[in-house]
DNA sequence: AAGTTGGTCAACCGCGGAGTC
DNA sequence: GGACTCCGCGGTTGACCAACT
């Protein structure tokens, strides 16, 4: 038995909204809220629009505090950090930009953070594998710039060489570039997320340390391929028991208490990396030639491979630290 | 100036999960 | 436990516009 048409498609206006629309829907849900049930509520409204269209226009576009308009550097890295984190969950990433809904964060990541991001990987992929690798490895680790030059001007440093494994709670042996080809491997292990207590769960302690917020975590993921999309699948149940609740003043309170800082928009961020760049180390490696073109997968897989917490600073333009662990 | 191409973004579609009966 | 309904999500489409040829 096939599913049910959640409306009746004939009778149903398609296509953009007019003012008029948008007004009738505004003016209803403000007086009656959902009441619990979208199918109905055009018709109440008097509206002839499906449910979903409704509820799709009330919560991208009419609802109150919605942001529209150039996402800031911040949000970049948000948004990056967190794809390479938990992939295409856009309801998730939105949850952790206030203002922002999944569709915009969807749309900004297809048609520009891509690109951008696509702007940095080819370069590296045709690099001579060993090349190849560290780049990859250098990507989850330094910022996302505007550009591939400015990422040439950028002076990636970190605040050393040391990876902090949640696991141990301990620092460990640095990792060194200049030793030879890089472990896909050793860096997967070192730096995939434990969503329940460092990613989504409290900021421990030890993982608050001059004014840097820490997410990230330990070895839950093993797989050859680097994917880690499969070990996030708890990443919404956490999200509820963490980050879904909300404060005294009814507001939302989700991974952004661990992703902002008091500022808000100069944050620092501690993530988990399995990489660490050097001040310098892309210098004069920046190729700048022609390169096969990445698919979504690719650009998730060599984030993921060589770190599954690729985050993208700009020293140049925040000043952020980078702390690996 | 006209046609073509590419980018953007609002909206649609269909699926899966959760809740209810 | 199964059928059914609704919600929410992610992928995709298509209209519109600007840049390019």
């Amino acid at each position: 038995m096939g599913r049910a048409p959640c409306c009746d498609k004939a009778n149903m206006k398609k296509g953009p909204w007019s003012p008029e629309e948008d007004a009738k829907l505004r003016e209803y849900l403000e007086k009656h809220g959902t009441g619990g049930n979208w199918i109905a509520l055009p018709q109440k409204a008097g509206l002839k629009r499906c449910g979903k269209s409704c509820r799709l226009r009330w919560l991208n576009y009419l609802r109150p505090n919605i942001k529209h308009g150039e996402f800031s550097d911040n949000e970049d890295r948000i948004i990056c950090s967190l794809y390479a984190n938990i992939g295409s969950r856009w309801s998730i990433i939105a949850a952790q930009l206030p203002g922002r809904t999944d569709n915009d964060i969807k749309n900004y990541w297809n048609t520009k953070l891509k690109k951008k991001l696509m702007g940095v990987i080819n370069p590296i992929s045709q690099r001579k594998p060993q090349q190849a690798a560290l780049f990859s490895s250098l990507l989850q680790a330094t910022s996302l710039p505007s550009s591939p030059s400015s990422l040439l001007s950028s002076s990636f440093t970190c605040s050393n060489n040391s990876y902090y494994s949640t696991q141990t709670r301990s620092f460990t042996e640095p990792i060194s570039f200049s030793s030879g080809p890089l472990s896909t491997s050793s860096f997967a292990t070192a730096s995939m997320i434990q969503p329940r207590e460092t990613f989504l769960g409290p900021v421990q302690n030890d993982q608050v340390k001059d004014n840097l917020l820490v997410f990230g975590g330990d070895a839950s993921c093993s797989s050859s391929d680097g994917s880690c999309s499969n070990q996030m699948s708890h990443v919404k149940e956490e999200y509820d028991q963490y980050g879904g609740c909300t404060n005294n003043n009814n507001e939302q309170m989700g991974l952004q208490n661990y992703l902002y800082n008091e500022d808000g928009d100069d944050q620092k961020l501690m993530i988990s990396s399995g990489a660490a760049a050097h001040g310098g180390v892309l210098s004069g490696l920046w190729p700048g030639d022609n390169l096969p073109d990445y698919g979504l997968e690719e650009i998730k897989q060599l984030i993921s491979t060589s770190s599954c917490n690729s985050f993208l600073f700009d020293e140049n333009k925040t000043g952020e630290k980078v702390m690996y662990y």
